[in-house]
RNA sequence: GGGCGGUUAGCUCAGUUGGUUAGAGUGCUACGUUGACAUCGUAGAGGUCAUUGGUUCGAAUCCAUUACCGCCCACCA
């Protein structure tokens, strides 16, 4: 046993216990034959990154499933890493090079990508730093970056096959294209935003005719691609334009007005102009009516040469200048205020241009089919269940991907050009003749790594025969994925794609969609928004324990977190109150004198220990339920409930009064406690590692080298449960709070011991005889006895406790209105509820058609609730 | 526009096959610092279970409707 400092002291306990743990490699995992194994991938934040609440939440999960699995014997391996986050990468490293009003351009391409290694050596580790704080059980050997180069190997081994395949094309088509990082972004990349625009209501003249069809547009600029006007083929208003050619305005050029079921009668004036390079749905219409495409704006959003005297303005000056030629000219009929949607850029907050232009893409209906199956007849699970839903909804709609992005931080697409011919060469290597090749300038979207990622992280790029491949085959497939919910498509789609196609297996058997967190209001906390808590600002301040564990504590399944920096004194709280209860105990041994070990029976015997061995099993199987679950809220709450409302506030007070009543069996009795109490540390190490990790040190002298984290984690004796015990400890604690109940209401100091008179039936005597000296001291009375006694003649305060009635001599005068007043109250409820009772079981269809066990147990609690009336009646007529 | 989730005490949430006088934590109020813990203890107040209707002997629980909040998907010029 050692000393046990008064309070506990977390900012030195964690860098002791990250050193332990890392300096003797115990989170490190080794294949090991013939034994079961937990495997898992972090998903990797991105190599900019800083460990917000998300993080904090997710890797918390995947901690405490890491942990439990370990304690319970598993070969646990949680591989960490990171991602190269294309573009928010270049993005960062590019406003660094803007301090010096330098641009990548000056740089180059191989130089930028330098600087860009060397901005990752030098910022990338933070998110590590803060994992470890976290104490992620990770095993650190196993590091990966989605750019490594087994894992850029793995990239290229992809698209090659898939290439090969054919399921890989390259095509003219409309991307979202970001003006301002200057690439394209897939739909996932972007999200939209509510605008207040104008709408613009444009004539377009007839060819040979003073007559004009006018459509509505809110991008006048774009008209210099428009290959057509269209209408709907029922709209009478304009079946007499269809077929002709209309001027388009500001240009010598005449397009046809053709008909598409595509244009919406009601919106605007029923006739759509069609700009097939700049819009996704017009480009549909233009392919289907063999339209020509004219592109309009440059890469950086400037007007082109088709825009004649606008070439060169930006998208908002040209739109102006535009407009008032065409009002100038007659053209423009009027305009209306409107609010629309603008897609914009996630990454750099530009508003997306649709843009015509050639790109790499996955046919993906081929992919998704095994994958659809698979979650389908619950091969993978999904907690929650109803991401089913979402998942097939767009499986079974998904579209191609886009995945070539011209940005330079990436893995370039290996595709060469034959300077001559122009042929394409495709392969994992360039091609030797290196003189005469060029290779593509794109580089592949970031999620292109990061689908592969269950598969590259354990040395897929090996051979798959090879004996290297030993950890593919022990680790793959793994068995849990915690994730946000907003990139299931993203990426947990993908990666069961990619495992179905390449290992024609699962990544994962199940998959965790955590919590959003939010502030206290409800926001998601963004830190755009303001509205966030810097996570590890927190961890200092409270302790990575009391962080961990009020987040748990607050993050029920399926639901949002709302999270206030307040609320985390839950955690803080409870981490001081397991702390002291473990002081407390030690301290007692400690001061122990007694040597040997009178009563060593007692298990048998004591119904102190008997209850808290019934209550401690109960719980443990709540709490691996709630674990196997995924209902880790409720495992927190669980446990938290246990130590504080039972464990603290009854047993260690029980202990208390039995060590002072038979001293000579302490030993034996503290025996016990510290057995539940090490117990309990275990149940809480997968949430709270440093303070049980710390307490499992304090408590035990042999245990220099050993981590709690390898003990076996406790589970449910069920034979232990006497539910007739925890029946006569409720009893007993509704008959302390009645009588502490009365001595408050009738002012009794706390000091002042008092005399208790019990009128109960026989076998209701026996129970409470058993606990004669915990009442006597828990109700701080001198005597207590059963009222067999004449009580006339004395002053006393009454109340009825399930079966018993109970009288509390007072020394005092009583205020005896107060008391009649609360037992008048007390009837009145009882009254009510006994009707309500006597309704039911004189209810003929009540008795006829509900479960006979139902129709007893409302018989019985009647009985009882007549006879509790008939007690207060007494005593009311007493006072 | 389509889909999904939520609405229970001031706040955060339990309440999982319909059968409790609807619970917990936190906050609030009163009292308490004599040996684990004031980051504490004891006691107390506090709810028409969002609305309306239905099924049922019986509904917080099942069904339908409405309202509000949130999320996802699609995006209409």
């Amino acid at each position: 046993m050692k000393e046990v400092p008064k309070k506990f002291d977390f900012t030195n306990s964690e860098l002791k216990w990250q050193k332990f743990w890392e300096e003797n490699r115990l989170y490190e995992s080794h294949p090991i034959e013939g034994k079961k194994k937990y495997s898992v991938v972090i998903p990797p934040p991105n190599v900019t990154g800083i460990l917000h609440f998300g993080h904090m939440l997710n890797n918390t999960i995947q901690d405490i499933y890491c942990r439990w699995k370990r304690m319970q014997g598993y070969e646990v391996c949680w591989v960490p890493g990171t991602d190269h986050a294309g573009i928010a990468t270049q993005v960062m490293v590019e406003k660094e090079l803007a301090k010096n009003g330098k641009t990548k351009y000056d740089l180059g391409r191989e130089k930028f990508i330098e600087l860009v290694w060397e901005w990752k050596k030098k910022n990338g580790g933070t998110i590590q730093r803060q994992l470890k704080k976290l104490g992620a059980s990770v095993d650190w050997s196993r590091e990966r970056f989605t750019f490594d180069e087994g894992l850029s190997l793995n990239v290229r081994k992809v698209f090659v096959d898939l290439y090969g395949k054919g399921l890989i094309y390259k095509g003219k088509r409309i991307v979202n294209w970001d003006p301002d990082s200057q690439t394209a972004v897939s739909d996932d990349e972007i999200f939209y935003q509510e605008r207040k625009d104008k709408l613009y209501f444009i004539k377009y003249v007839l060819e040979g005719s003073d007559d004009f069809i006018t459509i509505a547009t809110t991008r006048p600029e774009t008209m210099f691609g428009d290959t057509a006007v269209a209408v709907n083929p029922k709209d009478n208003r304009y079946k007499k334009f269809t077929g002709r050619k209309v001027h388009l305005p500001l240009t010598d050029r005449l397009i046809p007005v053709i008909e598409d079921d595509y244009v919406d009668m009601e919106f605007g004036t029923g006739a759509l102009k069609i700009t097939p390079a700049h819009d996704l749905n017009d480009f549909e219409v233009g392919q289907r009516h063999k339209l020509e495409s004219v592109t309009v704006l440059t890469k950086d959003s400037l007007l082109n040469e088709h825009a004649g005297e606008f070439q060169g303005l930006k998208i908002d000056d040209a739109r102006g200048k535009i407009l008032a030629r065409l009002k100038s000219e007659d053209l423009l009929v009027k305009v209306e205020d409107f609010v629309h949607n603008v897609a914009v850029s996630d990454r750099t907050k530009a508003v997306i241009e649709p843009y015509l232009s050639e790109q790499w893409f996955v046919s993906m209906k081929k992919l998704a089919g095994p994958a659809i199956d698979v979650v389908r007849n619950d091969k993978i699970k999904f907690y929650p269940e109803r991401y089913k839903k979402v998942y097939f909804h767009w499986m079974e709609n998904i579209r191609d991907w886009c995945i070539s992005r011209q940005l330079w931080w990436g893995h370039q697409i290996p595709i060469w050009y034959h300077k001559q011919s122009g042929e394409i060469y495709c392969d994992v290597n360039p091609p030797s003749d290196t003189e005469n090749w060029v290779q593509d300038e794109d580089v592949l979207d970031t999620w292109f790594s990061s689908w592969l990622w269950p598969l590259s992280v354990f040395g897929w790029e090996n051979n798959e025969n090879d004996r290297l491949n030993e950890n593919l085959n022990y680790y793959y497939p793994t068995d849990f994925l915690s994730t946000a919910p907003e990139i299931i498509f993203l990426w947990v789609a993908r990666m069961i794609m990619a495992g179905m196609e390449y290992k024609h297996e699962v990544p994962f058997r199940e998959v965790y969609f955590h919590s959003t967190v939010r502030d206290g209001r409800g926001v998601k906390m963004s830190k755009t928004l303001g509205n966030y808590s810097d996570a590890i600002e927190l961890m200092d301040k409270y302790g990575t324990d009391a962080l961990r564990f009020t987040i748990i504590y607050l993050a029920p399944l399926g639901n949002d977190v709302l999270f206030d920096e307040e609320k985390t004194q839950i955690g803080r709280n409870f981490v001081t109150k397991l702390w002291n209860a473990g002081r407390f105990i030690m301290m007692m041994k400690e001061k122990n004198v007694f040597t040997d070990r009178l009563g060593d029976e007692i298990e048998e015997v004591d119904i102190t220990e008997k209850w808290i061995q019934s209550r401690f099993n109960a719980t443990l199987e709540e709490a691996n339920r709630f674990l196997r679950e995924y209902r880790l809220n409720d495992y927190a709450k669980t446990i938290y409930n246990f130590v504080w409302s039972e464990f603290c506030d009854w047993y260690i007070e029980f202990i208390k009064i039995d060590i002072n009543n038979s001293p000579e069996r302490s030993n034996a009795i503290l025996d016990n406690a510290m057995k539940h109490y090490e117990s309990i540390l275990k149940v809480l190490h997968p949430v709270m590692p440093y303070v049980t990790e710390e307490l499992w040190h304090l408590t035990g002298n042999d245990r220099d080298n050993r981590s709690i984290s390898f003990e076996e984690f406790p589970v449910s004796d069920r034979g232990r449960i006497d539910e007739r015990i925890e029946t006569d400890v409720e009893k007993l604690k509704l008959l302390i709070s009645a009588v502490r109940n009365l001595r408050t209401e009738n002012g009794i100091e706390p000091s002042q011991k008092s005399h208790l008179y019990i009128a109960a039936p026989s076998d209701t005597k026996a129970m409470i005889s058993k606990f004669e000296n915990q009442i006597l001291k828990l109700c701080n009375l001198e005597i207590f006895e059963f009222a067999d006694k004449k009580l006339e003649g004395k002053q006393y305060a009454s109340a009825v406790s399930g079966e018993s009635e109970i009288y509390l001599l007072l020394n005092a005068s009583l205020n005896t209105e107060k008391q009649s007043e609360k037992i008048a109250k007390e009837i009145d409820d009882l009254k009510r509820y006994l009707t309500t009772l006597e309704k039911k079981l004189s209810n003929e269809s009540f008795l006829n058609k509900a479960a006979t066990d139902v129709v007893e147990r409302e018989k019985q609690k009647h009985a009882e609730s007549k006879e509790k009336l008939n007690k207060l009646l007494r005593l009311n007529q007493n006072n």
